[in-house]
DNA sequence: TATTGTTATACTCTATAACTATA
DNA sequence: TATAGTTATAGAGTATAACAATA
């Protein structure tokens, strides 16, 4: 074990996680100070105003979010106003959900934030590098290794 | 707000921290499955390992983790015998931490597995794209933005 | 007073099982 | 019995304040 070189700083995982959580918290304030709310809950929002009224099982599959992780991230939301449901006459147990106008409001605001976010981080990297390096993380999200 | 194309699957940090899980899984079955470890306690042996005796500020600086999160960490490699540690006479607040037998052969075969963990992950990119993603990650982990 | 390290507490995030209500 | 969604619970990760022991 000696004549060992390996990093722990040039190890992926650490460095993707360091990347994640560095670039996580930066943007996360414009969630939690501004609105008080959870990552969860701002990619449901997320969800609704950019592909519009849905159920909850919808945006699971879209989102790739459990049931339960959209069940409370929907009834905070909802709590707050920024969230309406109709339940179907058709299925009862199935509810359209849809933002409210502050709902709406949240959503512009945040996906406006969003976009300059991004920019500032890929200011950072040439756009050749920026085009890698989504191509690579779209390779490593993939499990199986 | 119509007319917008703003995707969360393409925001960095939303992208960072898909591949952060996903890599990072993987690699939690190597320390969590065959030896109970969490997160920090990997960290916090590897550093012994690879940097050898050092006091628990010390890990806290080059690991840069929180005292009361090494603090922890070493409680439970402690109680597990993995981690040894020495009080200083000169000082007696500080200890000499060292990994025990145990602990030596835990790291020899841990980082051997991340050796082989970061090859099959890299084998999905070119050596290239490799390069630029670590150099990508680096600067994407710095904080401020 | 300052430093090293521990304990207490709380919040975020993830994961799973058990449950309700509808069908 | 199956499906949509909720509630309960626990584990893991993070963050901070308060504390004890030593200097």
């Amino acid at each position: 074990m000696d004549g060992d070189d390996f990093e722990i700083a040039d190890f992926l995982p650490y460095m993707l996680n360091r990347a994640a959580e560095a670039t996580g918290q930066g943007f996360s304030r414009h969630y939690k100070d501004r609105y008080g709310m959870l990552r969860t809950e701002w990619r449901v929002l997320f969800h609704l105003g950019r592909y519009g009224p849905m159920t909850a099982s919808a945006i699971c599959a879209r989102a790739d979010l459990h049931k339960t992780k959209v069940s409370r991230a929907v009834a905070a939301l909802e709590s707050r106003r920024h969230v309406a449901r109709e339940v179907q006459e058709e299925d009862r147990r199935n509810a359209t959900l849809c933002l409210t106008r502050s709902g709406a409001a949240i959503y512009a605001d945040l996906t406006e934030e969003a976009r300059r976010y991004d920019d500032r981080l890929a200011a950072r990297l040439t756009r050749e590098e920026a085009r890698i390096l989504r191509s690579c993380l779209a390779r490593l999200a993939e499990r199986g290794t």
